[in-house]
RNA sequence: GCCGAAGUGGCGGAACUGGCAGACGCAUACGAUUCAAAAUCGUACGGGAAACCAUGGGGGUUCGAGUCCCCCCUUCGGCACCA
């Protein structure tokens, strides 16, 4: 026998005659075999996997190794989110094309994956640039677009001035742009839009349907959509018949209305202003607002500043004549950008109302506090009795909330309404690294929908790269100059191209059916496949990817094109990988390289010490010497089954089942159930494997101790152990298990299963305790009489001599567990 | 500030329904093997001389609490002037 286990030579060996024999080809002939989707979420292709890889990848792959073994069809794709900005740079810094960038680094994380021996089908291979992707990417955004979910407008947008391109909401974090953490700054522009927000209540209420998603997860998309009750009360502008509609959730304060602010940015400012002698003063204000930055400007201990602006509302309720304001602390894009100022309630206006010397009037007082009592030090937000409220007086708030709504609506003046957090899904970006986004402009037929029939709209391959702000297609003559598809005319292409969050929004539906090229996705096969059972990928996503993949998979399902509404059934968030505490960064310089422990140590290895060191949902702390006790469990394994082939004809009796071959038995069973158990309802991988290790060294005290043993048990036991790791770490299992004689891969067995008669203990141990404190031990057959044995540990000498002289107050037993004895 | 998660040996972590806290692994020490070393195998390994004390701290429920309840502290993640 080798006394190693040569990873070197078993490794490349395996994987080649796997590929050869076409082990991991998915087939869908069969569509009444139970289905299972296995899918972690695709790589951006920046040349080099990371430890964050491995991990989201080896997790992804015990799941579908595991369930292939039970017997399902499993679908575990792999492809490339391979749009997107870096290739964009290197084409600026080195002058390589970003299709050839793009290309080479598919190639070296391609040839990374497969050394590490995932079970993927790489026929099924997705890469979102190249055009036989991006043509469904684009007849998708077509389909939003006829359907009206996709729509151009002038928008202030964020613009990170380090990409040159514009965000999405979701893309900017505290006022940074989430890649590169550049300050993000207002920019005006024209710029494409899809109507998220149009589904914000329907990927609200069903988050209720996501009962396999971590509930974190799901917090923070309610968050994100953030929905709130409130209603909207129209304001007359005094000496006008012009209203001004505020949102509010607070409308029983509307009594408590002492001023009202506008945001500075609003048109309607400008237009009020006009003319007047504030005109000077409120444009300086707004060009004041424009120099402060985003975070600045939004951050809650920015002191509130403001200014009149000469013009007056009239409350509704009560005609009285209220000051408009502007101010940096309302926002122009929340609610209608108008606030009613209520300083007795609400603390923000309190603030405002102090510093400029407004009224602050009282509305709600809490119960039995007689009004003129009063002395605001802070807002009072909490519940409590209508005062100054005109017919409202002396109703409860919550009441009078629902009351003077209604009594709104009746008049005209009001209506509930609910409010998203939720903004718009801005898609344009002014780079060359995308989709190019499908439409022309006519000057006759003006904006004009690529007919599908011309799709893809290709990128043009001679285009210069330099950072100018602009997409470099608009600067590509070639590309830009077109015909008009309504009336042949001339035109202009549009030069933007799409957010690459557009391009996994859908990547896990065009898996279904890599190859269709007549469609985005075969329905047929669509409907076998999704959703994904399984999906893995970094909490990073919770919101963005998670939430813009509901958002399409919603809209194809209103529009006929597939049959579920929720595309991801179950969700797992693995945690980071962490080294001395901190995430693995090149600035950091606290990298640990996937090549170099895989050339060092083997695939299998590495795969199993980053499932074996933390469960998967947490931070993992990376540990060299962790590898290293991983390597040499793996060598443990190779010698003890390498003892057993070695010794088959030797020593091993048939005859007899002696009380040690019966417990190996009982251990073999009861790893199977604890492994399969511990895969299947909770992917604790880490106890999985300690499982396994328990289960080795239990076989090692067999040999031991044990010259003769039972044949059949040891053969049971040794074929079990490498079946139960070949999910974890397949090549060594699939070596071994040629090496035990079989021909047929080990990756073909089904799972094995125990047998609960196997489980069953003779003989279990009691704790005996006095007040809670472990005295005695005592063993006793299993399942023996409860009053029996509470009566034989009462008659235990050492138990006799701890009571003697005291009071027995209580005995508990638990049968098969413990007795407690409670004396005084 | 609000929402959420987590605090257990020198370290990573285990304890699934309230029932022997520290499984499994790492590190460390000692021993065996060896001319020697590596590798391997074995033993020990929370603190304390002991009674006992120990799961971030303080209360509580219970025969019994890492686990359940209340209060507090710390760390990490998300949101943050959202009207």
């Amino acid at each position: 026998m080798k006394d190693r286990y040569d990873f070197a030579e078993c490794e490349p060996k395996w994987q080649k005659i796997w590929e050869d024999t076409g082990l991991h080809k998915v087939t869908d002939s069969d569509q009444t075999r139970e289905k299972y989707y296995c899918l972690e979420m695709f790589p951006y292709p920046s040349g080099n996997l990371h430890m964050g890889h491995v991990r989201n990848y080896s997790i992804g792959d015990v799941v579908a190794r595991f369930k292939t073994m039970q017997g399902f069809n499993v679908l575990h794709p792999m492809g490339w989110d391979a749009f997107g900005l870096p290739a964009e740079n290197a084409a600026i810094k080195h002058g390589i094309h970003p299709y050839q960038w793009t290309e080479s680094n598919i190639e070296n994380m391609r040839m990374q994956l497969s050394r590490l021996g995932f079970s993927y089908d790489w026929d099924g291979q997705v890469t979102t640039c190249k055009p036989d992707y991006y043509k469904w990417t684009q007849w998708l955004f077509l389909q939003f677009y006829k359907a009206g979910l996709a729509y151009k407008k002038h928008a202030a947008v964020n613009w990170c001035p380090d990409c040159v391109t514009v965000l999405a909401n979701e893309q900017v974090v505290n006022g940074a742009c989430e890649r590169c953490s550049t300050e993000v700054v207002k920019k005006d522009l024209a710029q494409w839009f899809l109507k998220i927000t149009d589904y914000a209540q329907r990927l609200l209420d069903d988050i209720d349907k996501l009962q396999g998603w971590p509930d974190k997860v799901k917090i923070m998309q309610e968050n994100w959509i953030g929905r709130s009750d409130g209603a909207e009360v129209n304001f007359r502008i005094d000496g006008t018949e012009e209203t001004i509609t505020v949102f509010t959730t607070r409308p029983d304060t509307i009594y408590g209305v002492t001023f009202m602010v506008l945001a500075p940015e609003l048109p309607l400012v400008e237009k009020l202003t006009r003319g007047t002698p504030y005109e000077g003063a409120v444009q300086d204000f707004i060009r004041k607002m424009q120099t402060v930055s985003e975070i600045d400007r939004t951050s809650a201990d920015t002191e509130k500043e403001g200014l009149f602006i000469g013009q007056h509302v009239i409350n509704p309720m009560n005609g009285e004549k209220i000051p408009l304001f502007i101010a940096n602390y309302v926002l122009m894009d929340y609610g209608t950008g108008c606030v009613m100022g209520v300083p007795a309630h609400d603390q923000r206006d309190f603030d405002f109302a102090t510093k400029y010397g407004l009224q602050i009037r009282v509305v709600i007082l809490p119960d039995g506090v007689p009004d003129k009592y009063v002395q605001l030090t802070q807002a009072y937000d909490a519940e409590g009795v209508m005062v100054n409220s005109g017919p409202f007086d002396g109703q409860n708030n919550e009441d009078a909330m629902k009351n003077i709504t209604k009594y709104m609506e009746e008049r005209g003046t009001g209506k509930p309404t609910v409010n998203f957090r939720l903004r718009d899904w801005l898609i344009s970006r002014q780079r060359y690294w995308g989709a190019p986004i499908p439409v022309v402009y006519c000057d006759k037929c003006g904006e004009v929908a690529v007919p599908d029939d011309q799709l893809p709209v290709y990128l043009p391959t001679d285009v210069e790269f330099k950072p100018t702000g602009q997409s470099p297609l608009a600067e590509c003559e070639s590309f830009v100059n077109t015909t008009c598809p309504e009336c042949g005319g001339p035109a202009k292409r549009e030069t933007d191209t799409m957010d690459t969050f557009i391009c996994s929004s859908w990547y896990y539906i065009r898996y279904c059916s890599p190859h269709d090229d007549r469609n985005a996705f075969t329905k047929s096969k669509v409907d076998y496949w999704m959703p994904v059972e399984q999906y893995i990928g970094g909490v990073e996503h919770a919101i963005l990817h998670l939430l813009y993949s509901r958002f399409f998979t919603k809209v194809l399902k209103d529009q006929g094109l597939i049959d579920f509404d929720e595309p991801f059934t179950n969700l797992l968030t693995q945690g980071m990988v962490l080294k001395d505490g901190a995430k693995m960064s090149k600035s950091k310089g606290n990298t640990v390289s996937p090549e170099e422990t895989v050339s060092q140590y083997g695939a299998d290895t590495a795969r199993l010490f980053i499932l074996f060191a933390a469960p998967p949902e947490r931070d993992l702390e990376w540990s060299d010497a962790g590898v290293e006790g991983a390597y040499r469990f793996l060598n443990r394994v190779w010698r003890l089954v390498y003892a057993y082939i070695d010794g088959l004809n030797e020593s091993s009796g048939e005859e007899e089942i002696t009380a040690a071959d019966h417990e190996t038995r009982r251990l073999t069973h009861y790893t199977i159930k604890k492994v399969t158990d511990d895969i299947n309802l909770r992917f604790n991988f880490n106890t999985a494997i300690s499982a396994i290790m328990e289960f080795v060294n239990g076989l090692y005290q067999y040999r031991d101790k044990n010259p003769v043993r039972n044949s059949a048990v040891e053969a049971e036991a040794v074929n079990t152990l490498v079946t139960l790791l070949a999910p974890f770490t397949p090549h060594i299992a699939e070596e071994l298990w040629h090496q035990l004689g079989y021909t047929e891969s080990v990756h073909k067995r089904s799972w094995p299963t125990y047998d609960p008669a196997a489980l069953v203990q003779d003989e279990v141990e009691i704790v005996v305790q006095i007040n809670g404190k472990v005295r005695d031990r005592m063993m006793m057959p299993a399942g023996f009489d409860k009053e029996a044995m509470v009566q034989y540990a009462l008659d235990r000498e050492g138990v006799q001599n701890l009571v003697a002289g005291k009071q027995v107050v209580k005995v508990v037993g638990v049968p098969n567990k413990l007795v407690n004895i409670v004396i005084k």
